[in-house]
DNA sequence: TGACAAACCACACATTTGTGTGGTATATCT
DNA sequence: AGATATACCACACAAATGTGTGGTTTGTCA
């Protein structure tokens, strides 16, 4: 399944705005687009919609008022489960998407999107906090996070981990929560704090 | 905040139509309304949205087409949260409802509603299983599970807590996931099988 | 230069959709 | 008996909404 094709600037305000009105629960009308976009005529909000059709990203049905839909390409309001991240410096690669979770209210209030990603569990290392194999872990993308925080943290292996954050005397090391594993204290870089589990029976 | 009034038989199929056709994205118009319920009249399906709007189930605005919104009043696609649950013989008494988890796709996939419930963990009787005071257990209802299950049973001194179901013999007991609980023989009745866990920090 | 796409607009028109008025029939409650 | 609620229908009409045709301008690519 491909991702989402090239947009001009103009088509991605287009659809934004639906996503937007779709949140929040009422797809919009072609002239509610054409009255938010500043366009004064229904034929260009027509040309707009035309075109995200054709790139695979919207779907509409014919006669019926605010029939818009988005597509699968469109990943609105989910959030990538990821098995492996290939971090680079500055932004994520997400590599191995295995799937997405739903961004719902309950569980997480209604986030931003860019900031949060999802990461499959792997491995023993947090069971003593109640983290088992094969959980989901939300993360938070941030730079840095507190002490006694889990965070997800990339090591200089490439490989991302998720362990608790410690300070000890002004300088942080990661810890695992569960005695056969030593405390890290390689080098390591911050990349997401911890901020839901989930685990399915 | 109340819950649901007494509805007709009819009026409740007209919500329910409203419930199904917004959770599939798009809600009715009234013609759409009035063709499914089999009305030959758009007066009479604007005379069920009337009875509807003034039991406070559901919100409209004027002249927007398919503007039809549920209150908080309908508990669509949302499964209570119980603090306590006074459980009498056939059904749940539902006690102390803290909120609401809204039964998403990606969690718990769609689900009937009435044979879900979350339940807010208490103590550390299951830290063991990875389940920690304070996590929220989903709950599907169920009058029975089957061995090495995690369920949430119904003692004798109407108490309900989430234990390991373990046969013995052909007989059945709980098990806590903790060394400093032992194994529960008493009597008991299963409720419901463990489905989901989720914990935010 | 010609073809093409992006990015617009103006309208006319057809449908869909919401609104409003005015009915009928049945049952319940006072 | 009269009031009230449920449970419908038929229309007419107005507004909202989608469709279609035919433009203009600007820039890019060949």
């Amino acid at each position: 399944m491909e991702n989402k094709p090239y947009l001009t600037p103009k088509q991605e305000k287009v659809l934004n705005f639906i996503q937007k009105r779709i949140g929040e629960r009422l797809p919009p009308t072609i002239r509610e687009i054409g009255e938010e976009l500043g366009f004064k005529s229904t034929g260009t909000v027509r040309d707009y919609l035309k075109a995200l059709i054709q790139k695979g990203l919207v779907r509409r049905m014919n006669n019926k008022s605010r029939a818009i839909e988005l597509t699968e390409r469109v990943n609105f309001n989910k959030i990538p489960i990821i098995g492996t991240i290939m971090a680079g410096k500055p932004n994520l690669a997400y590599e191995e998407i295995q799937g997405y979770v739903d961004a719902d209210d309950l569980f997480l209030g209604r986030l931003g999107f860019d900031d949060v990603f999802a990461l499959r569990v792997k491995g023993d290392s947090m069971v003593d906090a109640g983290i088992l194999d094969g959980d989901i872990a939300i993360i938070k993308k941030r730079p840095n996070a507190e002490n006694n925080n889990i965070v997800a943290a990339l090591l200089d292996n490439n490989e991302v981990t998720l362990k608790r954050l410690r300070s000890k005397a002004g300088k942080f090391h990661l810890e695992a929560a569960n005695n056969n594993y030593p405390p890290i204290f390689e080098e390591f870089k911050v990349i997401g704090k911890l901020i839901t589990v989930i685990r399915k029976y």
